[in-house]
DNA sequence: TATTGTTATACTCTATAACTATA
DNA sequence: TATAGTTATAGAGTATAACAATA
């Protein structure tokens, strides 16, 4: 939900039989489950976080405001991983619905910091109440255990993360 | 790698220290994880691609045809997630590479049945290599068994996926 | 002169809907 | 009439580079 790419054409309340098996090429390879899990995420949430009023981009901001407090909107846009110009309008239409509020640092009037609102907060609550679900309706087919040993798996994969060696070095 | 979404401006062989630091917001969050896991694999691999001469959307319908044996172009596009008009070009361009051939289907000549040539077979190869460096290099946090763990974990997880419940539902 | 945020532009990707050729 | 593939068009998303304000 973080690249929250193009969902791919999924009705997330149709029928579950009209969901397309899972091919065997993708199976044998754990690069490609780990993109198809972020971009089936991405589908399956993007109507309720609507419902909610925001769309998943809002929602990673929305949680780097919450649990990493950047200083300024440069530090949001590293956080969630995208250009520093995307976060403008982002942070527009939140401060816009209330959600989040804007205000200049009086030490260094360049910089604007960016906060929840109540709203924003009550906001972040439901929609992560929502990504959960979703999450869940995933890894239906693994125990509760295992969902665990999953989340453990992937925060201590990524928290190492670091570009592969490429040829000599 | 499905998604394969606009890599998040990395450069991968630039020194690791300049990549950021994991946000709590997602070490939280297992959806948000899933997500960057597979923006994170898309911008690493794509520049390991592109020596091969092919793109990430390449490598998954390269690895479709070689697993699943789409007996169309329509079954190809949906085993790789995307719509029917995508994969014209697609195969158009791994065709014109040499790695694909196209051929009417004697039987119902509108249908057009795409298969691996020798050197699309080499090619895939060479990719699956550098997706598993890739793969092992986001992985290198993880020992081999965790690593397998993970495959199995995502594999079990993915082969069940449905939409969530929504509301009354 | 360097940096923060903003604006403007161009480019890529994708979905959608016509269109053709076969059936 | 329906289906496989193709083409064309329009829209969304993004990166890039200029710009303004402040340091």
């Amino acid at each position: 939900m973080d690249g929250m790419s193009p969902a791919n054409q999924v009705e997330p309340t149709a029928d579950p039989e009209a969901v397309p098996p899972l091919p065997d090429a993708f199976a044998a390879r754990l690069p490609l489950l780990l993109s198809r899990a972020g971009s089936d995420l991405a589908a399956f949430a993007e109507p309720r976080f609507a419902e909610l009023g925001i769309t998943p981009k809002d929602y990673v901001a929305l949680a780097v405001l919450a649990d990493d407090e950047p200083g300024s909107q440069l530090e949001l846009a590293e956080a969630c991983g995208r250009a520093p110009a995307m976060m403008v309008s982002v942070i527009d239409q939140l401060a816009h619905k209330g959600l989040v509020a804007r205000e200049r640092d009086p030490k260094d009037r360049r910089r604007s910091v960016v906060r929840l609102t109540p709203d924003g907060t009550q906001v972040l609550a439901a929609a992560d109440r929502e990504a959960e679900r979703v999450s869940a309706a995933m890894l239906v087919a693994l125990s509760p255990d295992e969902q665990t040993q999953l989340h453990d798996l992937m925060h201590r994969a990524l928290r190492a993360v670091a570009p592969a060696p490429h040829d000599g070095d």
